[in-house]
DNA sequence: GCGACAG
DNA sequence: ATCTTGTCGC
């Protein structure tokens, strides 16, 4: 019998409600790690996930791209395709995506070292963003890499690869990511742990997975893989209602 | 009531 | 995020 290697260590229902979703947030956040990784030279293979959906049939295609380092090729990749139960609710992204992201994992046969999302960490209203939600589900390391700000106020970091500035929590003060420059004149993006690591460690990922564009080369790899499959879904689609 | 708001 | 053409700039 085949194992599966990339399961949930944890589960929750995802038919909640989103008054429901909160409060599960607020239960499993006490479970992140932010105990930084022994080594983060350990870290060979780094795994890109992202979603895309049909505006129409509101379904949502996952894809899992496994790459190995110093150049971030890719090994393995794996998807799948679910129909959303769940709004896009600020705030509460992981119910929406997280059931067809899971699925993609299930299906990959090798473990990936750690975890890089399309979306935030700690850098959440409730400390628990996308990365923080499957890094506590599957007890693994996680980093967010968000495009975009969803809580925190910052100053903008320097024109300089590698530069950043804290993203902090305005009434309390608290550390929760990194405004972070991949690529000069270009805008930064919003870094944050998920699970397992340290902020440092989280940026130093972002920034060694970077090669010459904006974004991480894992999480780009896993856009372009969920836009291919959607597309296909979608002609496939056509064809048979035509 | 008004503005903000990952994907 | 998705729907979409061309267009400005390195």
């Amino acid at each position: 019998m085949m194992a599966m290697l990339m399961r949930p260590v944890r589960n929750h229902s995802w038919n909640v409600t989103p008054l429901e979703a909160r409060q599960i947030q607020e239960s499993l956040c006490q479970r992140v790690d932010v105990t930084p990784l022994p080594d983060l030279s350990q870290i060979k293979t780094v795994a890109g996930l992202d979603v895309s959906y049909a505006k129409e049939t509101n379904r949502c295609y996952a894809a899992v791209v496994v790459t190995r380092g110093p150049d971030w090729e890719p090994i393995e990749q794996a998807t799948a395709m679910l129909d959303a139960t769940f709004p896009y609710v600020p705030g509460l992204l992981s119910f929406r995506e997280g059931p067809a992201l899971i699925q993609a994992l299930s299906m990959l046969k090798h473990a990936p070292d750690l975890f890089l999302f399309d979306g935030q960490g700690l850098a959440h209203p409730r400390r628990f963003g996308l990365a923080c939600h499957l890094g506590v589900l599957f007890d693994h390391p996680a980093v967010g890499c968000a495009k975009r700000r969803l809580t925190g106020e910052h100053d903008i970091p320097g024109n300089t690869p590698g530069a950043w500035t804290p993203l902090r929590d305005e009434q309390t003060n608290e550390l929760i990511g990194a405004v972070t420059r991949t690529r000069r004149n270009v805008k930064p993006v919003y870094v944050s742990i998920g699970h397992q690591l340290s902020l440092d460690q989280a940026i130093e990922i972002v920034l060694q997975t970077q090669t010459r564009y904006r974004l991480p080369e894992p999480i780009r790899m896993a856009h372009r893989l969920s836009n291919e499959i959607r597309l296909a879904d979608l002609n496939a689609e056509d064809r048979s209602t035509h």
